[in-house]
DNA sequence: AGGCTAAATGTTAGTGACTAACATTTGATG
DNA sequence: CATCAAATGTTAGTCACTAACATTTAGCCT
C-alpha cells in the first residue's frame, strides 16, 4: 500500500478547528496579542500539535493558492507588450477565471494581516513565491530572466498592497480594488 | 545644558564594533547560524548591551537612509507622467545626487540579506518605509493616495529586487542594475 | 588629584515562537 | 477484538527579545 499522502479526516478536522479558533481570536484581540499557547488551549490541544498542523503562527493568516493559475495566464499574454503590462494582464485574466472567493473571509484575514507589522512582512514574503512562479512562466516564454523577476516582484507587491488597502475599507469591491491597481501598474495612471 | 541627543563617543564605538564583528560573522557563517549571544561574546559585551544598540538582530543588515532624498526628487518629477514613471524618474535623480556608496560594503550586506529568507523578508519590510515617504510626497503633489501607495510599493519592490540580483553577481555595476530595473518599471521593456 | 553624576553596561529572570526525542493514545482495519 | 500506524502528548531545550534593578565607567568641576 502506498504511503498515505492525503491527510486523514481526523487530521483535517483538527486543522480546521485550529484555523477557525485562531482567526476568531486574532480578529478579536489582534494577532500579536494571541499566543500559540492560547490558541492551543482554546482548541484543546497541545502546542506541539499546533505546530504539527501549521509550520508557523503566521501560516494561519498568510495563504496564497493561486500561483500556478496566474503563471499560466501570464504566460499566455501577448509578447509584444511591456513586461508589466503582460503580468498585469495575466493577473486580470486569472482573476476572471477563478471562482470569486468569499470576500468576507478574505477581508477578515487581510485585516488581521494589515494590522500587524510582523504579518505584513510575512504577507510580502509570501508574494515572493507568486512572483517566482510568474517569473518562470515569463522566462519560459522568452523573457530576460532578471527583467522578468523585477517586473513580477513589482506587480505582485503592488497587487498585494491593493489588497491590503481594500481590506481596510468597507466601501470598495475587491474586483475594483484589483482593477485600480492593475491600471496603475500598466502605466495608465 | 540641553539634553544630549548625539550618542556618546563611547556608545558610537561600541555600536561600530558590534556592527563590524557581526557582519564578518554573518559573511562567514551565514546570518541564521550566528546567534546574538555569539556576536555579543565575540565583541566582549553582554546580550543586553547588544539590544541597547540595535533594536533587533536584522537591524544589523537592513538599513536604508535615503528615504527623504528620494521623496524629494520624486515630488519634483513632471506631473504629466504616469505614476510609475514619476517614481522611477525620482529614484534615478536621487541616485545621481547621492555620493556613490562603497559598492563592496553594500554588496556584502545585500549578499547576507539575499542568503536568508528571514532577512529578505526584513529587507522588503524596510522598503515599506521608503514607499510611504514617497507616497506622501506624491500625495502632496496632488496624486490620488491609493494609486500613489500602490505605485510606490511596486517601484520600491522592483528596485529592491534589482539590488538583490546585483548582490548575487560579480559582473554587474550597481548603477547599471538600477537603471535596468527602472527601465522595466517605466514600461520600456 | 578626587569626588560627583549621568551614561553605559551588567545580571537575573522571564516570555513567546519554535524544535527534537521519546512516550502514549486513538481509530480504522483485518 | 487485536493490531498497527497515525495523531497526539510530554519534556526539555534554543533563540530573539524585554523588564527591573544593580554596577561600573568616564567626563567634569572644584
Amino acid at each position: 500500500m502506498p504511503t498515505e499522502i492525503a491527510p486523514t479526516a481526523r487530521s483535517a478536522r483538527t486543522r480546521a478547528r485550529i484555523l477557525e479558533t485562531a482567526l476568531a481570536l486574532f480578529a478579536e484581540h489582534g494577532y500579536d496579542q494571541v499566543t500559540v499557547g492560547r490558541i492551543a488551549s482554546a482548541v484543546g490541544i497541545s502546542e506541539m500539535t499546533f505546530f504539527r498542523h501549521f509550520p508557523a503562527k503566521d501560516a494561519l493568516v498568510v495563504d496564497d493558492p493561486y500561483d500556478p493559475l496566474m503563471a499560466e495566464h501570464v504566460g499566455r499574454q501577448p509578447r509584444e507588450l511591456p513586461l508589466l503590462a503582460r503580468i498585469a494582464g495575466g493577473v486580470r485574466a486569472a482573476w476572471g477565471a477563478v471562482p470569486q472567493p468569499d470576500a468576507a473571509v478574505v477581508r477578515t484575514r487581510l485585516r488581521i494581516a494589515a494590522a500587524s507589522p510582523t504579518l505584513r512582512g510575512a504577507t510580502r514574503q509570501a508574494t515572493e513565491e507568486s512572483a517566482r512562479a510568474v517569473t518562470d512562466a515569463l522566462v519560459a516564454a522568452g523573457a530576460e530572466p532578471v527583467e522578468a523577476r523585477i517586473a513580477a516582484t513589482a506587480v505582485f507587491a503592488g497587487v498585494t498592497e491593493a489588497l491590503l488597502v481594500w481590506a481596510e475599507r468597507d466601501d470598495l469591491a475587491l474586483g475594483d480594488a484589483l482593477e485600480g491597481a492593475l491600471a496603475v501598474l500598466e502605466g495608465a495612471r
